[in-house]
DNA sequence: TTGCTCCTCACGTCACGTGAGGTGGC
DNA sequence: TTGCTCCTCACGTCACGTGAGGTGGC
């Protein structure tokens, strides 16, 4: 019989972590006294203090480990353990890789110049909205004042949240953008609503993105470009490929438009391109 | 400006976050109301926070990241911390892929087979000694007998820990093995020691072992082989080499010897033999 | 005025590390 | 008897999630 010092020696674990499994209940010792609490540990609980560290050093929680111990456990259920074990390791290597990667990315580049893209899920939303094919971005940012202007009023009445201009045109051609513009809402609306002669909103719904990638644009049309570039180069540098129409978000949107207080959200929708189940089976060793 | 509640929606952030952000000082509202203590958002905020929750992906704590924020940081000291990162990111990959083939491994053959295998380093330690070839593993055997049963008076006035036995040969032959058998001490010792006529024993330092494969095994030497060829079927299936002599350290060696109650852990000084680099360069994409 | 949102505690998470303060065995 | 080891609290870790309980603005 060992006490906690001898026994934490020999099996070069910590005496905390014997006192803690004795509290949690994992590993008791063989005997304890009841009069000074002295824990005496028996070298035939070495086996067992050796599977626990086995299962540890495989991720797992010790209230799994525990489980795993219980006399009542089938083997199906280690089976099904083990598993969920293997597939989480499996998306935090993959998690783990492309940190790496964009790293390696920042690395290359002054941290100035880096975009700060930021990969988010989007739920579905109600868009109450007109879609129309426009022959110039220039044409399209006077109908986006236009009809901001035209909504201001309607805005106070109704609770709406942002304006978003979605282009959907899959090739950007100067002279014939298909485009949509409108504001999220968040009560339902008889649909459609007539602005102005020209002009019917409909109500449909924007579809959820499960992964967005987004980019914050300090500026007005003039400088856009820009912003769309970097997305872009850091999308394509990551290895992520477009899976529907872009969108802007004008959180930030006053009147008269002065340019240097415009706040735009950019918003790509994007999926993965690389493939997953590739990298394990490549790996050398 | 945005209320907590409206800006963790634009940014898809949870106000809980945003609170905390603020508590330690990471990221503070534009204004916060001195009376009722509502934080107070500016859209021209949200490029900090989406640079916070970019980096925040590459796996940086939220210190790091205050520190990269900072105004008096270096383009030198931030590649530096980056580069940390790296690494680490270098370390947990190595870790996971570890652990994803050892679970691999381990669902392939039934959970009761598997050896528990722990890894550990072990410290430096004085030994003392003899060493001597021997013919057989049977003589070996009644070696151990004679010296343990010599040396158990000797061990009552000494601070005596384990009898470790020790293979030095790298080939094992039947009939020439080189072993070295003695105590660990704690205490520093005038040596040589006589303990008979035939036998003195010598002050020497066990070697520190950085990675040293372990087994515990329950049981005398007629099942000992068992527990060796379950250990190097898990190093060769996990990829590790031997780096140095083998031990075997008796943990509980009652007298008389009573096979059962025998604890014996067997010590294989190992090293990783896949190539790290390799990895990483290997990975498609 | 009624809801809805905001706020500030404060506990819980996971597996211990690290003292503080006190007792027990050789 | 002096040290050394043991013990039990109890806080700290990291980035929030999750109520509880109470106030403020439209």
């Amino acid at each position: 019989m060992f006490l906690t010092g001898e026994f934490s020696k020999i099996a070069r674990v910590s005496k905390r972590s014997l006192q803690y499994y004795d509290e949690i209940g994992l590993l008791k010792p063989a005997y304890t006294d009841a009069q000074s609490g002295y824990r005496y540990y028996s070298a035939r609980q070495l086996p067992r203090l050796n599977r626990i560290l086995a299962l540890k050093e495989l991720g797992l929680t010790l209230q799994q480990i525990a489980r795993m111990l219980e006399d009542d456990i089938s083997e199906d259920e280690i089976r099904g353990m083990l598993l969920m074990q293997k597939s989480q390791l499996e998306q935090s290597l993959m998690q783990d890789l492309q940190r790496f990667r964009r790293i390696e990315l920042l690395l290359q580049h002054p941290t100035e110049q880096a975009p700060d893209v930021v990969l988010k899920s989007v739920p579905a939303q109600r868009f109450l909205s007109m879609r129309t094919h426009i022959s110039s971005l220039q044409t399209g940012w006077e109908l986006i004042l236009y009809m901001v202007r035209t909504l201001a009023q309607f805005a106070e009445t109704r609770s709406i949240n942002h304006f978003i201009a979605i282009t959907h045109a899959e090739t950007l051609t100067d002279d014939d953008i298909d485009v949509e513009f409108g504001f999220v809402l968040e009560e339902n609306i008889d649909s459609p609503i007539t602005i102005s002669e020209d002009y019917d909103l409909t109500l449909n719904e924007l579809p959820a993105v499960p992964t967005m990638a987004t980019l914050v644009h300090l500026g007005g049309p003039a400088t856009t470009n820009l912003a769309y570039g970097a997305l872009g180069m850091w999308l394509e540098a990551n290895n992520y490929g477009f899976t529907g129409p872009q969108r802007e978000v004008f959180i930030e949107f006053p009147f008269p438009a002065n340019d240097e207080d415009i706040v735009i959200e950019i918003q790509f929708p994007v999926k993965p391109m690389h493939n997953h189940d590739l990298l394990l089976s490549a790996l050398p060793d």
